[in-house]
DNA sequence: TTGAAAGCGATACCAT
DNA sequence: ATGGTATCGCTTTCAA
């Protein structure tokens, strides 16, 4: 009762399967199927019931090599399970759809060689355009091999698109979507040093991310531009998760560093800075301020919503879809920037005692791991 | 400098280019490409020249007809955005690919004609599997197109496999990898019920939503066998998102319902609600306890960390095309459940006054607009 | 209106 | 070890 009255199991029909059943040549139901060329009513009945019949479809495989095939389109991203990552994919996926595209998926958890070498299956699979999704760890021999890639992509009619990742040399045949990562951070910054905070602790990324460097370069400039040196031992690397803030936190904490405000490099990283910062007993934002970087959805459910900011990330994929497939000729290297901005919520308070010159207004002065557990 | 030598631009070139370039025939640039095959060293380097300068890659889709192709599989979900979905997601991708097969993705923000439809491509692609991930409406006439899809799928050599969605009628060609949705909701509730709760908000999902369903079969279930008949006015429909949870206690909490806790069908509902509840004025757990369901990572930033059920949605997604790949023939169609549990935080207490009778250990006594925004 | 045959890009069997 | 040719499943001239 799950069989089919013909077509055995795992061998699916063919196209002269169909026409030997219909009594027609491959040609005729090509042709019906096609749906753009005249064929007789009785001829097309028959062939449409041999085609139900057989509940054939055609192998769209083979169509592509045929010249007329589903035309698809394959993205790259670190981790699918990330916020900010999820929003873009959100955005490519819908925009390639709504263009008749198929979506080709890959994640690489911060694999260069896997990406590099899923990106070679793409070309194999001759997809309209690979879209990287997300930041990067930037090297020279990084730029290098995706110059050499984007020269093949290009070449082969196809085309790389950097989606949230700064561009390459210029020169290079590679289309870039991007937001103002760094004056993002350095509003988000200054906004923290005109409330008073002086002594900023900031949860950065792994060293040659493209996007943590981003955006310390923007708490680094914004000190700058208020005149305020930056202390080096409130500059920490890690990674982007909530774990990384927690851990980082909970340390600082325990070593007694001082800080009246922390900045951390993404929302999730702030969420769990939040709840280190809760567990040793500290009140955000009345003891130390906190701002994140994302606006994911739920940080407005975080106590306190958290002031981070806004980036535009379904906008960003749709965008890199859009600009990459609908590309002219005359504007090869497009190059898009984003605004972002950031959005004032409830986490960070003007530093008490600012006039006071310095301890007990500052963390690292109170009982360090107090209420640690 | 962008070009390379040969090869013009946007025709890629074929095996036959390589052929010429490298004065071989075609079969022989095949072979050595294969690897597998004897092929004296001059004519292997001759080759191996030709497809670097040309850049050559092998068509995928002419590999794949002539039956050598790279295998693909495709999964389907209402939006990755969601949480629970982004980590099934993640299971599934990384397992595809472990196994040496392509990932097709699509979206269909819960468009049931746009799933059917994507289907149809997958089985034009010779998906090996189409993984249609999370819970979905389930009515006859889903049960019968399902059913269909699965006999295509099946005599195709294909397999449908449901993840985190219910079995369709014994018999279809189906692969499903479940988790005990009531059971875990029945925990939850019980857990809510055994602190003096008996009057627990539902704020469940969409009338036929497959595990809206379950939830608040569970939710139903736990009161039944505590002997509480559980109060009508209680059980809530809306969606899953956060926006949805906020509304809904807003909207509670001005209409004076009266309840001790809130049991939200999902943690994305319970951050809404959670909000909600702090801007009336009240506190989680003291005044309401609040429980989520799928316990997602952020959930432990929440203010209270919340108590939730924990659902291995990873691994859904890994078993998922686990169990679709190496099905055995003398298995036909499997069928796995996987267990969830209760993990308990700090937003349920017990019911206060528990021996008073009523009014003011209620919200709803309590000024109900109060400290609405 | 329909069929036969020539691709499309690659593989594999059969010779040599 | 290497080349010719059939084949995969479909589309598209070219004839009829």
């Amino acid at each position: 009762m799950t069989r089919k009255s013909s077509g055995d199991l795992g061998s699916r029909s063919t196209i002269r399967d169909v026409a030997a059943r219909a009594g027609v040549s491959a040609s005729t139901v090509s042709r019906v199927l096609g749906g753009e060329y005249p064929v007789s009513t009785s001829t097309r009945t028959r062939v449409m019931r041999a085609v139900r019949e057989l509940d054939y479809v055609a192998d769209a495989r083979a169509k592509a090599i045929a010249g007329v095939g589903t035309p698809t389109l394959a993205f790259v991203l670190d981790d699918i399970t990330g916020p900010s990552f999820a929003l873009m994919a959100h955005g490519v996926e819908r925009e390639a759809t709504r263009l008749g595209h198929l979506c080709l998926v890959c994640s690489t958890d911060g694999d260069t060689e896997h990406e590099l070498e899923f990106i070679e299956t793409m070309r194999a699979q001759r997809a309209a355009a690979v879209i990287l999704v997300g930041g990067t760890a930037d090297t020279a021999e990084y730029r290098g091999r995706m110059a050499r890639i984007a020269d093949s992509l290009a070449s082969a009619g196809s085309r790389l698109v950097l989606c949230g990742r700064p561009p390459l040399d210029p020169g290079t045949p590679v289309t870039v979507i991007e937001y103002d990562n760094e004056s993002g951070a350095y509003a988000l910054c200054a906004h923290l040093l005109s409330q008073g905070h002086r002594r900023v602790l900031f949860l950065g990324g792994k060293p040659h991310h493209t996007t943590a460097q981003a955006r310390e370069r923007g708490y680094l400039a914004a000190h700058r531009a208020r005149g305020v040196e930056p202390d080096p031992e409130l500059c920490l690397t890690g990674d982007f998760t909530r774990d990384s803030g927690h851990r980082r936190i909970h340390q600082a904490l325990k070593q007694g560093l001082e800080f009246t405000a922390v900045m951390a490099s993404t929302d999730m990283v702030a969420a769990g800075a939040l709840t280190a910062l809760h567990e040793a007993g500290l009140n955000v934002p009345d003891d130390v301020s906190l701002v994140g970087y994302d606006d994911i959805p739920f940080v407005r459910d975080l106590h306190p919503p958290l002031t981070t900011v806004h980036v535009p990330y379904e906008e960003l994929g749709r965008l890199a879809v859009r600009t990459a497939l609908g590309r002219t000729p005359d504007a090869p290297n497009e190059h898009l920037l984003l605004g972002t901005h950031v959005v004032v919520r409830d986490s960070v308070a003007a530093v008490r005692g600012q006039l006071l010159p310095d301890a007990n207004t500052r963390v690292g002065s109170q009982d360090p791991a107090g209420g640690l557990t």
